[in-house]
DNA sequence: TACATCTATTTTACTAGTAAAGTAAATATG
DNA sequence: CATATTTACTTTACTAGTAAAATAGATGTA
């Protein structure tokens, strides 16, 4: 009774028989952690994939979503570098993407005037309109995987992924 | 002031910068969603990340430890589509890390006697020490990124991950 | 038994992402 | 004002992962 890794009254799901399972060929350590840690990892997962499932209708893959969105959060053009900065991706991907998004239509690229190496990137119409029509659907899908979560229950899981995140060393 | 992402008192961090930028972009939709699923997603990327510098040590990737990790805990040989199953990888992917994984000594690969289709997979005594030796540390990176919190809060989190991962369709 | 179908895995052909080398523009230094 | 260094991006060469086709063994059906 220990070792039950779901709270009572609750049934297991897949993470609760991965800790378990690790629980029983490790009985000398305290895999606890693998609850927490893992459980948000798997939920991660669950959520991107819905998510890229979701862009397919918009032809956009996560990563080049996750470009457009830089773009449409800043209203007003980026360099290549802060691109990079705000998006987890390497140099060499956002070369690539943003290739592709300027073929396609959704993206435009400049050059500076100023500095003659760097070169901004910028949403067209088109581009805009993707995000338009993507956030919502987005918003909608991760507050549909908060349906059973009350406003204070809400507010306490932000509250504590915060410290998780400030202990990894945001 | 309702455009608060951050609550009072904490200093924001890279997710309330984006909530923000998102809320400032999009004032007609409400995107306090992505402060909770998006930080989820983000805890569990640099969460991610630290894993995988770790198991460097060990020359084994990610998922080369998942597929460790499967035949570790189940303690007897899988199948390979069984190790399919449990790991969020394809059948191709299984086809290659556990080549690699026997090429190296760490998985020994076997047939089924009843069914001449089925590959049977084991780890070895030196792929067991590659688990025997990572899991500990797993264990303590992900127990130090919960050092912030009390054994209630980390119970709380647990409650509430469990019931995103429940509407997100377990 | 013969043959169609189903199942488990592997192979092939491809895409996404990256590190490191390469290019070109800007800045610093003597 | 040369020219060495640094910076910003792109190109190249590579790795990881996958979907779909191929292979081979098992099973159902007449």
């Amino acid at each position: 009774m220990s070792t039950e890794a779901a709270s009572p009254g609750e049934r297991p799901d897949v993470v609760d028989r991965i800790q378990a399972e690790w629980a029983q060929a490790y009985p000398e350590l305290d895999v606890a952690p693998i609850g927490v840690i893992g459980r948000i990892q798997h939920v991660a997962a669950v959520a991107g994939q819905r998510l890229e499932r979701n862009l397919e209708r918009h032809d956009v893959s996560r990563s080049e979503f996750d470009v457009l969105g830089a773009l449409a959060r800043a209203g007003h053009p980026l360099r290549a570098s802060e691109v990079v900065s705000t998006t987890m991706l390497s140099g060499a991907s956002i070369t690539k993407l943003s290739d592709s998004l300027v073929r396609r239509g959704l993206v435009r690229r400049g050059k500076s005037p100023r500095d003659g190496r760097v070169v901004l990137l910028e949403l067209t119409a088109a581009g805009r309109g993707v995000v338009d029509a993507e956030l919502p659907q987005r918003l909608a899908d991760d507050e549909s995987s908060l349906a059973g979560l009350s406003p204070g229950e809400r507010e306490q899981l932000v509250v504590l992924l915060r410290k998780v995140a400030r202990a990894l060393g945001d």
